[in-house]
RNA sequence: GGAGAGAUGGCUGAGUGGUCGAAAGCGCCGCACUCGAAAUGCGGUAUACCAGCAAUGGUAUCCAGGGUUCAAAUCCCUGUCUCUCCGCCA
């Protein structure tokens, strides 16, 4: 959520960002401001009312004033009952306007986005290099049929070698986070519908969520989690900057996705994904945001693995953030950078829904800046590395940041 | 799943319809005393919004949302959470 006060103030200048990601037919700041205005003159009268009520109330009233005062009070119930509309329409109204987008984001949609890092090289094959989908199926990795015999299309079981390299990377994961003093989270895996609001993902994620029968919705990011985690609380200014990452299982319906192009593990209703999160002072989230970004391309590049990193324009930036970087892998048989990690600062939009504040120098509270970046999503890495690191035998060699965590006999992923 | 108890300021805890934004204690901050500290004494100590240049004033907030009443921390309803007992438990 922005800042009304900012919206009022600065309105030309919100209007100028919002721009570079939103349509102008879809942006009326002045809407907003008159809501304003039409709250703020009912409040004045509103207010009035009730201090006289207060006034009368001090003591036992006459009846003459008793009278009075259940006029008073229905006059009262009536403008309240107005206020409120005007509030909900205007709490609407501002919910729905995006973040600011950063200074250096660019304007425009997916179109625009820039890579501006690159690691590695494209691999090149003097031999027919296969799928991971394939390799994954010879190499007795996943199973791909019974999971779908189980719970249907969309689903994967790891067995066996496939789910001992699934686990070093998550190992891998955690040691990593570890190391840079992160505390490590495991969340519950369903979440509530207040709290689903607060981390901003509905109402906009309803139908790509899934829903229990108690009216729970199952994680989709873990994202969510540490979004509610401090919320309604005001911060120990002296443990600031908190950091944390959680692991989660991920749970999206995709609804309407591309199956057919993306095969396998690229696009799932489950997936493992480890989760950064910062709460920062104000002053400092620009520098976290490089601190997680690095921590999150380290780990990549731990692996040996090519991929770039894409500076997101404000459209396709997800709507709280003021600016994102994406970190793409490469995977060979789609000839793509598919995205394993999204690294974001949201500034104190997600803090001011979530009301999450630390106290300021002047002792003033004041709302924190949230940051994310997902460190790492393990769907899409698993392919990488089986595509990009495939022999001509039809074996993988398993990356040596992992090997610490696997039996010898795994380092070179061979048919059984 | 059934029965019962509870939720009050940073904390403990009083308050069962009006003078209660809320006693008391603790904590914290300031001042006095002291060479300094402790002890003691005095004063202060929530948040949000609105009006105002400001001083200040107003409104709301006693888990949340509704209701009753001229008036609600207090009465009624619903929900959430915590605790106790019983049942169930792949």
């Amino acid at each position: 959520m922005l800042d009304l006060k900012l919206i009022r103030e600065e309105t030309e200048k919100v209007q100028t960002a919002l721009l570079k990601r939103m349509s102008p037919e879809d942006l009326d700041l002045q809407k907003i401001i008159n809501l304003d205005n039409q709250r703020r003159s009912l409040l004045l009268v509103l207010e009035e009312k009730k201090g006289e009520r207060n006034r009368s109330s001090k003591a036992k009233p006459t009846e003459e004033i008793i009278i009075k005062m259940k006029v008073l009070g229905e006059e009262i119930k009536t403008e309240e009952d107005e206020l409120n509309k005007v509030e909900l329409e205007l709490k609407e109204a501002i919910s729905a306007l995006p973040n600011l987008p950063a200074d250096d984001v660019l304007s425009g949609g997916k179109e625009n986005n820039q890579a501006i890092y690159t690691f590695g090289e494209k691999p090149s094959f003097d031999f027919t290099p296969k799928d991971h989908v394939e390799l994954a199926t010879d190499l007795g990795l996943i199973d791909y049929p019974r999971a779908a015999k189980m719970s249907g299309a969309g689903f994967w079981i790891y067995k066996g070698a496939g789910a001992q390299l699934e686990w070093a990377l998550l190992n891998y994961f955690t040691e990593h986070h570890n190391q840079r003093n992160y505390r490590f989270i495991l969340p519950p895996y369903l979440l509530n519908e207040s709290s689903a609001y607060a981390s901003g993902h509905l109402p906009k994620f309803r139908e790509d969520l899934f829903w229990t029968e108690d009216g729970l919705c199952l994680n989709a990011t873990s994202e969510m989690m540490l979004n509610n985690y401090h919320r309604d609380e005001i911060l120990p200014t002296e443990e600031l900057p908190l950091k944390y990452y959680a692991y989660s299982a991920c749970f999206r319906r995709e609804a309407g996705s591309y199956r057919k192009e993306e095969r396998g593990m690229i696009r799932g209703h489950q997936f493992n994904k480890m989760e950064m999160f910062q709460f920062t002072k104000p002053e400092d989230s620009w520098l976290a945001f490089e601190e997680i970004l690095t921590s999150a391309k380290e780990m990549i590049e731990g692996l040996g693995l090519h991929f770039q990193i894409s500076k997101l324009a404000a459209g396709d930036c997800s709507s709280a953030m003021a600016k994102t970087v994406d970190l793409e892998v490469w995977i060979p048989s789609m000839e793509i950078y598919k995205e394993v990690s999204s690294v974001s600062n949201a500034l104190d939009y997600q803090a001011r829904r979530s009301n999450i504040r630390f106290k300021n120098s002047n002792g003033k509270n004041e709302f924190v800046h949230t940051l994310n970046g997902s460190g790492l999503a393990t769907s899409r890495l698993f392919p990488a590395i089986l595509e990009q690191f495939q022999t001509s035998e039809g074996t993988v060699k398993v990356p040596v940041a992992l090997r610490k965590y696997l039996p010898e006999d795994l380092w070179e992923l061979k048919k059984k």
